[in-house]
DNA sequence: TCTATATTTTGATATTTGTAGAAATGACGG
DNA sequence: CCGTCATTTCTACAAATATCAAAATATAGA
């Protein structure tokens, strides 16, 4: 019951939802998703943690980057198809899928770089 | 996407994922719920009420109770059946169910008078 | 090995949320 | 109508959680 529960507990915070609904476009590192949600690094790491915890997504070392994927069972995809199914208002998803796709490692790193200058 | 979070949130919280799946057995008042999960009653609304918002269940006056069901959409049992393969520790479901197999509207309204007695 | 870079962890803070008791509401039976 | 009973709402508080900045860790490349 527990594992349920913590499934439904990561899903159940908007962020954590809309990075889920991120990564059903393609795996991301944790500086991409940080442009997209526009909050702070350690605070995407923490839902990351989260959401790996309860199995719903998986980390992976690639080069510089860390690319995180959707957990790859039967039981996520399911989940989020019923999920779809469920939605009404997905200006937000559809905005972020938008960004998801312009977006790579090399340049949110960048991105990153330049608004350290800044400060 | 706020509806969707709602309804995960709202089953992300051990006390009102227990209510949801007892209601699969059956229609419960509000005071058999209570007896059940051991809380206060006025959490107990509280709960149904988060849930009801949410669209998961729904409330309807009874003679003197509110007696609450599931919702009767498709969603909702869907959602429960794919839920239900991914539960593993299911000791204290089980043990909600026995409970409220025993009980009725009037005996728990019965122990709230003794228990209020006691006070 | 040294430096730059990506991520995680830590510590601190503000907000949200679960909880209970008391008061208010609503409904049934005499 | 009036009292009893089931439920909801209000108020207050403790615990959990989301958040960020800074420090720590890890890693790639020069």
């Amino acid at each position: 019951m527990k594992q349920v529960i913590s499934i439904m507990k990561a899903l159940g915070e908007e962020n954590r939802f809309r990075i889920v609904m991120m990564l059903r476009e393609r795996s991301l590192c944790v500086c991409e998703i940080c442009s997209v949600l526009e909050i702070s690094i350690s605070t995407v790491s923490t839902h990351l943690k989260q959401l790996s915890h309860a199995g719903l997504i998986e980390g992976q070392k690639d080069g510089r980057w860390v690319m995180y994927r959707l957990a790859e069972d039967e039981f996520v995809p399911d989940l989020l198809k019923i999920v779809q199914r469920r939605l009404t208002d997905t200006k937000q998803l559809e905005r972020d899928r938008k960004l998801v796709l312009k977006a790579s490692p090399e340049k949110c790193s960048a991105l990153l770089r330049m608004e350290l200058e800044r400060k």
